[in-house]
RNA sequence: GGCCCCUUCGUCCAGUGGUUAGGACGCGGCCCUUUCACGGCUGAAACACGGGUUCGAAUCCCGUAGGGGUCACCA
């Protein structure tokens, strides 16, 4: 029977194929991997995880990471996945080197890069495979196949079509062609070539050798749609796309060697397989996959609206592909993690639990790193997309926003209390006047609260001193609070209070409080002379006079 | 259930026959200090279990247990 009926939109001979897609010239070691994601409404951490170790693989190797769209299931395709998924790698630095690059658009010679429109090189491929025998039609119903498993599950055998399961293996062609008359919706299934109790071994970059049964199952590459299943279109594209390293969740181990078979029935050599296993969270006793529908943080999106910084996602990342980065980035503090060479031997081969309190570590010294500058750039950027009302306050002054993110920062040790922006908001609100206006209320309260307050001359006299010389150094500061303070009853330093406790009315450190409440509505802020030289002398009086009376 | 993968502090990992089993995060304590941080010092905390092999095992072998994955016309 002519093959092309089960085929209607093969239109190559793999030669053809062959031709039109030449093995790539590339250096010498050169690494080609892919992100293939399935577009169903949403990116995973997950697939974060796999992009950035696919990208480093073949970046560090001068090679290319590619993005294939793997839309084959129609009913499962939620419309502008492929947006979000664009938007997500370009968030973390990840963007491909080839495949679509935005809505419509394709870079590179090896596409499409979007499965359904490669029917017919699929169609082609599995017309060959049908020629030589490697592939047959099958017409069994869903009920059928239904009744088939039952069957399986009664009497206790391995489920699945294979070996005299597989029954529309061996029919005849007046079968065929009478289920093809009576028009009955059909798949082509591989002919498995897997001998029974035959054992195979297959490699793997990060867990060595791995013993398998071989294949047995006749397994489905064509739907009745026409569409390719993963197994075929994954050998497929990967040949034609010329990937090196497959880079996949261990979800796909067990069908290896199924592909593995594929690739030796067609001939071809096959690409290196890299399993590595997904991020996973601790649920009670146990431990599973992150998932999509339980756990915000399985999606990328949760970590973009945090505010996480790029950077800080992808070192966190990195510290669970490989092990050597943490020390690496102690060796290196200030060279960019892109300098970093993974090597796919160092990583775990258990899947690694998420940490939230590591990322936020990972976070803080990435943050504790950037400058002012930067910081202002970044959370910027989160703040127009997440937090219009803050993006105004924050972009009005933009010298006078980055000198209060630059409270601490200069010097050896910088602050490192910013792990994401969105923290920001609550932060530094206090020092836009609209936003302090907001907190006088609770500012009043914790002051009326604390154990000292300060009386309305000390108050006044602060103010009006300050006033006059608002550009003291931190020590003339220091020195000038200390001997007001003094003159009002609060002891210079906290050893001097302990000595004679009833001599004073409280410590220094409850007159900067006192001040801390006045003019930042918190008594948890960095450093408070710092606080005053970027509050700027008017609104330190302000605030100084405006809490007289409390 | 069959098959496959995995198993060192709570977490992420070092460790590939001889170590007081190391680091990081988190947690506790102390110090520094105008609060909060930062920083420094320090403490508690692990080789899943049972057999072998060996002078010697976290490391090699075999079991057991536990966890995970997979057995779709989903990827």
């Amino acid at each position: 029977m002519d093959s092309a009926v089960f085929t209607p939109q093969a239109q190559y001979t793999l030669e053809e194929l062959e031709a039109r897609f030449p093995p790539r010239v590339l250096p010498e070691g050169a690494r080609v991997t892919r992100f293939g994601p399935s577009p169903t409404g949403f990116m995973h951490i997950g697939g974060l995880y796999t992009s950035l170790v696919s990208r480093r693989l073949a970046h560090q190797s001068a090679g290319q990471f590619y993005l294939r769209i793997e839309d084959t299931d129609k009913k499962r395709e939620v419309e502008g996945t492929v947006d979000l998924i664009l938007a997500s790698l370009a968030t973390y630095g990840l963007s491909p080197d080839e495949g679509e690059i935005a809505d419509g658009q394709e870079l590179g010679a090896y596409g499409p890069y979007r499965q359904s429109e490669r029917m017919a090189i699929y169609q082609s491929c599995v017309r060959w495979l049908l020629d030589q025998g490697h592939a047959y039609p099958c017409f069994a119903s869903a009920d059928e196949l239904q009744a088939l498993r039952d069957e399986q599950a009664k009497r206790k055998v391995q489920p699945g079509y294979y070996g005299s399961w597989a029954i529309w293996r061996d029919k005849t062609e007046a079968d065929v062609a009478a289920a093809l008359a009576a028009s009955l919706p059909f798949t082509i299934r591989l002919r498995a070539s897997g001998l029974r109790d035959e054992r195979i071994t297959l490699p793997d970059t990060i867990r060595g050798d791995l013993e398998f049964p071989a294949n047995q199952t006749d397994v489905v590459m064509l739907k009745a749609d026409g569409m390719p299943t993963y197994h075929l279109a994954h050998v497929v594209d990967d040949h034609f796309m010329r990937t090196t390293d497959v880079v996949r969740g261990n979800e796909w181990l067990s069908s290896y060697p199924m592909h593995a078979q594929m690739f030796a029935l067609f001939g071809w050599a096959p690409p290196r397989f890299a399993h590595i296993s997904p991020i996973e969270k601790q649920d009670g006793g146990s431990r599973r996959k992150l998932s999509k529908r339980h756990d915000p943080e399985a999606s990328v999106g949760w970590y973009m609206e945090a505010g996480y910084p790029r950077d800080a996602v992808i070192e966190y990342l990195l510290n669970l592909i490989d092990s050597r980065f943490e020390d690496w980035r102690g060796e290196n503090p200030d060279v960019s993690h892109e300098q970093f060479q993974i090597e796919l031997e160092h990583m775990s081969r258990s899947g690694a639990l998420f940490d939230l309190a590591k990322l936020d570590s990972v976070s803080r010294e990435v943050v504790g790193a950037m400058s002012a500058h930067e910081i202002y750039d970044a959370a910027l950027v989160w703040a127009s997309e997440h937090d219009p009302q803050f993006a105004v306050r924050f972009a009005a002054d933009p010298s006078y926003s980055q000198a209060i993110l630059d409270i601490e920062r200069h010097g050896e040790r910088p602050r490192k209390d910013i792990v994401r922006w969105s923290q920001l908001p609550a932060d530094i609100g206090y020092f836009f006047d609209d936003s302090f206006a907001e907190l006088l209320g609770e500012a009043r309260e914790a002051y009326v609260a604390l154990s000292v307050c300060l009386s309305d001359e000390l108050l006044c006299r602060i103010a009006v001193e300050y006033g006059h010389s608002p550009d003291m150094n931190r020590e003339q500061w220091l020195e000038w609070l200390r001997e007001l303070g003094l003159a009002y009853g609060f002891a210079p330093n906290m050893k001097a209070f302990k000595v004679a406790p009833g001599e004073f009315r409280g410590h220094f450190g409850d007159l900067a409080s006192a001040l801390r409440v006045i003019l930042a509505a918190r008594r948890n802020t960095p450093d408070l002379y710092e606080i005053m030289q970027v509050l700027g002398k008017e609104r330190v009086v302000g605030r100084l006079s405006s809490a007289t009376g409390w």
